[in-house]
DNA sequence: ATAACCATGTAAATGGTTACATGATTAG
DNA sequence: CTAATCATGTAACCATTTACATGGTTAT
């Protein structure tokens, strides 16, 4: 699962440009199991159109750079679910300079203990504010289901952070 | 936090070779939050005893291949603390597969689904169970911390994926 | 016999980020 | 006037995985 079927994933829930793509992976629906930075999505667009599993439109906009919006073809929607279907997803990856910087806690100041947990917490909050926020009446369960695990593990996560952090500095 | 970084941080919790340091990152107290492979850790073992944070002793064995286990150096020591001290660490990547499947649910079979489920769940399972069965009395808070944010992490997955997977079988 | 464990290491390939390059419009 | 948003793209760089190379011991 790489940029490459993740942005195909994206432009089959609805047509999209590269920036619509990084939108989504960084503060929409991807944000919190996906990460990608203009420099591989771009060109990942650029790949599934020579495979011809997208299409692109350019539309011209006033007061704005014309932008190219693709949408997928009969040909991408078979080849992400062959993708999909394949029953081997690799194991989560996951790396926390959080977690390791306080694994670490009895060699850091406790000025510094309190500002990684409170920057954390705020983050959490903000994560889990914005998520409540989302309208999800008109999407497909598959959306619900992933939205709700990571609702689910951003709480769980602030809630164990705020019962736990005062063991830290002692 | 690279691997160069994680391993010195290992070897400042105990002497290690670069086997051990796979078994920390792979199911040890790293496993959660961590992952390196021998290609990636070797030549950051290299780089740290150049660079004088590290030394090496040689351990003849019987039966078995000789090791090398390093252990860390006082400019080591000064080295991780100032890298832990550093307090902006970067946000935490996620990367999950089977997040990404998931939210495409409607374009799977319901037999593929009940299996990703069922997978997922059985390894949350054994990840508990094990992290259950660590004997943390003598850890560090900082250990212990990140252990239980690990562990409430996985239950609070396992928990949400239980009452809500048969949403996705309809 | 065969797989798993112990143990180290390199080279090639992969995949990604960061920095650069460009430029108009809008909101504070 | 300054920052943010819209919008696309490339090139250099970086880090990591995978495959290869080696080989004895122990448990099934």
């Amino acid at each position: 699962m790489d940029t490459e079927i993740v942005c195909l994933g994206i432009i089959a829930v609805e047509k999209a440009t590269g920036y619509d793509i990084r939108k989504f992976v960084e503060e929409g629906p991807f944000s919190h199991f996906y990460a990608a930075e203009y420099g591989s999505i771009y060109p990942a667009l650029k790949r599934l159109l020579d495979k011809g599993f997208i299409s692109c439109d350019l539309i011209e906009q006033e007061g704005k750079p014309s932008k190219k919006l693709y949408s997928i073809t009969s040909e991408g929607k078979i080849h992400l679910i062959q993708q999909l279907a394949q029953s081997d997803p690799k194991k989560d990856k996951v790396r926390s300079d959080f977690c390791f910087i306080l694994f670490f806690a009895e060699l850091l100041a406790s000025d510094h203990i309190d500002d990684l947990i409170d920057n954390r917490l705020s983050h959490y909050d903000e994560k889990i504010k914005k998520m409540e926020e989302d309208d999800l009446s008109d999407a497909p369960q598959g959306a619900k289901f992933v939205h709700g695990l990571g609702l689910a593990i951003y709480k769980a996560a602030a809630n164990y952070i705020q019962e736990n952090a005062t063991k830290l500095n002692e």
